[in-house]
DNA sequence: CCGAATCCAATCAGATACTG
DNA sequence: CAGTATCTGATTGGATTCGG
């Protein structure tokens, strides 16, 4: 089978309502599940320093498979936030890299990534508490 | 069936790599996931302006089923970002507001959505361009 | 009006095996 | 090394029905 973009992670496009209000909406909203995405914001970040090669990627995050990976990076890649250049060289070498677009939603990833790292204590406390409460 | 927590949206807790500097990564990444659902977003805007109820909400997205919208309110509800009060009146009313937690959470999603309608026409640009070379 | 329970289809993600 | 193909179990989301 060969890679359809229904298969890349990031893309729930919105089915309903073709109201006025939402087609700003939705558009933004497909930029923000890339940012909700698991592996995209991870890859992101790895990134954000230096390019970095396929398995280096892979171990860097070491829990995703290589379907995932390679699912991810094509994502981000057809967004415009990374840059994927082939060597021809044998051993094959494959670098990725941010692009300016990337690395400007990396900076603004990052800042909301502060804010989760700020609450997330209040937050873990919330759910805690939720939980306890409807255990009983 | 009773709700599971496991139901609710924006958790994929992710389950490998104990390693440790991805603790906090895994953390902040739900939170994360928070900000990529569809409809948390959504129901955060929707809730930023005043309290709302829950067939309010429910016709202001207008694409949403009432388990979804269920869910939702139920997660953000859980991690504190919003607070269910319940009118014990007839009919019943419910009236779901954001908390202080949700409300920071909400001016910092809306400046992530202010980089997004920036950058919206770039990606797409990119998407149409990367779809175009794809075809071939 | 608000929401829980159930059923069911579609999508997703991991493991594995195979190529240039 | 850097993928692709395929199979399979897990998750998700919508529609519908029922209840306080």
């Amino acid at each position: 089978m060969k890679l359809e973009h229904s298969d890349l992670p990031g893309h729930s496009d919105v089915t309903a309502s073709p109201d006025a209000l939402h087609n700003d909406c939705r558009g933004v909203a497909t930029v923000l599940s890339r940012v909700g995405d698991k592996w995209s914001v991870l890859v992101i970040m790895m990134l954000g320093e230096r390019p970095r090669r396929f398995n280096e990627l892979k171990r860097m995050i070491g829990g995703i498979s290589q379907r995932m990976l390679t699912l991810t990076l094509r994502g981000l890649e057809r967004d415009g936030l990374v840059t994927r250049t082939v060597f021809p060289t044998v051993p094959p070498r494959v670098d990725y890299e941010l692009t300016d677009l990337g690395r400007g939603l990396s900076t603004t990833v990052k800042e909301l990534g502060e804010w989760a790292k700020q609450h997330l204590p209040d937050i873990e406390a919330a759910r805690q508490s939720f939980d306890r409460r409807s255990a009983e």
